[in-house]
DNA sequence: TAATATTTTTAGACTAGTCTAAAAATATTT
DNA sequence: AAATATTTTTAGACTAGTCTAAAAATATTA
């Protein structure tokens, strides 16, 4: 059995694999597990000898298959959890995330399958992201940010890129939720703000740094 | 905020100090945590110097009002996990109290709140005993083990004694479930086993060993 | 009450995970 | 290619929780 810390930092490494292509390096891990590079090389060490990543010195550091696996397991069971949390215990998106990290710890295959009939096989956590399946798969569907789009373009809220309940309270104060059919209107020149039209409603302006962690599915 | 060994250290003082009365003796923890005494020693001069317990030297330990307090929220988180294990997803009584041996340590009291109002503020887990309220109160009703009883008294299944998977598996297999009335037909000097008679239904032989660890709530 | 048995505590050591400071390797500039 | 900067690793130390073995206190028995 994987203590929490193992697990921790196999998701973090998963992660980092997942943006920034193939070797993930000492620093990056230890600046998302919020610790130091020492402790990160001793880390390494242990899950290297357990087989979960392979490493060579200096050279950073790679999941294993089991490790990859493991991180998936790890994924399924905090989303799951997530949408545990927003579709029957009605916490809003904002609030799920911490109290998954504790959940994702539980270990029970049944539990977690179990979980997920009972939630009826959800696609999608509540932030929009995708619940990879028991088999251990991930469905990706191609999501444009609402700052890559043009004017005249269609799409519907589909995932976030910035995860931080401050931010997620600000998209739900105004109106952009999950599932939400927007139009890009204009775009201004000087500081690339985007006037929207928000499915039912009247234009409002949002500000780049909104439009560049939304994520859309392009419609129409 | 407690560690999972300081809460279930917690846990272990308050059950012991339910039955055998006052103050807790170092052994007995030692037993019941599956540990050493001198590891008991170590951790209840820890657990006194945050003020959950106190503790004289060689006179064993009693928890303080705080200590007590987090005992009974333990003991809340533990059995609405069972009975959401056991009501929602269909779990039988004897698979979830390992589960629940690790969700009780979920910290959130939102999370316990809403799980509790989901569940429709269960009185009860799934092997009968009572779940604290929000406000830390336990109901407590009178119970007696088979065994107490008279020919020809009537009672119904509300507790165990007992509550290993074996031992509740054995029950299920014979019908023994909570909520049952049952009827005391007869007793064997030799061997003390009864012949009990279970509501709608033939009656059956159950064994000293399950007589004693099977709670009825008098009826009739 | 003295001898013996049991329980509890202390002393010292081990592992997991962390840290700081310094050394070694690698990357970037000049 | 040498000098400098950055990254990574090593060395040694700390805490939480555990252990064994021995000492101290308490309980039991004669
Ligand atoms: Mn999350
Ligand atoms: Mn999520
Ligand atoms: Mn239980
Ligand atoms: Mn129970």
């Amino acid at each position: 059995m994987y203590s929490f810390t193992e697990e921790n930092y196999i998701k973090a490494i998963y992660k980092l694999q997942e943006k920034s292509g193939i070797s993930v390096n000492t620093n990056a891990i230890a600046e998302i597990m919020q610790t130091k590079a020492a402790s990160v090389t001793d880390m390494i060490k242990k899950l290297s000898e357990k087989k979960l990543l392979s490493y060579a010195k200096y050279k950073g550091v790679e999941l294993t298959e089991t490790g990859r696996k493991m991180a998936l397991e790890m994924i399924r069971k905090h989303r799951l959890w997530e949408t545990f949390l927003y579709d029957k215990l009605n916490f809003s998106w904002d609030e799920v995330h911490d109290i998954a990290e504790q959940l994702e710890h539980i270990k029970s295959t049944k539990l977690i399958d179990c979980l997920d009939e009972f939630l009826g096989f959800p696609e999608n956590d509540p932030h929009g992201d995708p619940i990879p399946g028991k088999n251990g798969l991930i469905q990706r569907i191609e999501l444009y940010k609402v700052s890559e789009l043009g004017i005249g373009e269609f799409g519907v809220i589909s995932g976030v890129v910035n995860h931080s309940s401050l931010f997620l309270q600000h998209l739900e104060k105004n109106q952009l939720v999950l599932g939400k059919g927007i139009e890009i209107v204009s775009k201004s020149d000087f500081d690339q703000s985007l006037r929207i039209k928000i499915e039912g409603g009247i234009p409002i302006m949002i500000s780049n740094e909104v439009a560049r962690n939304v994520l859309l599915k392009k419609s129409r």
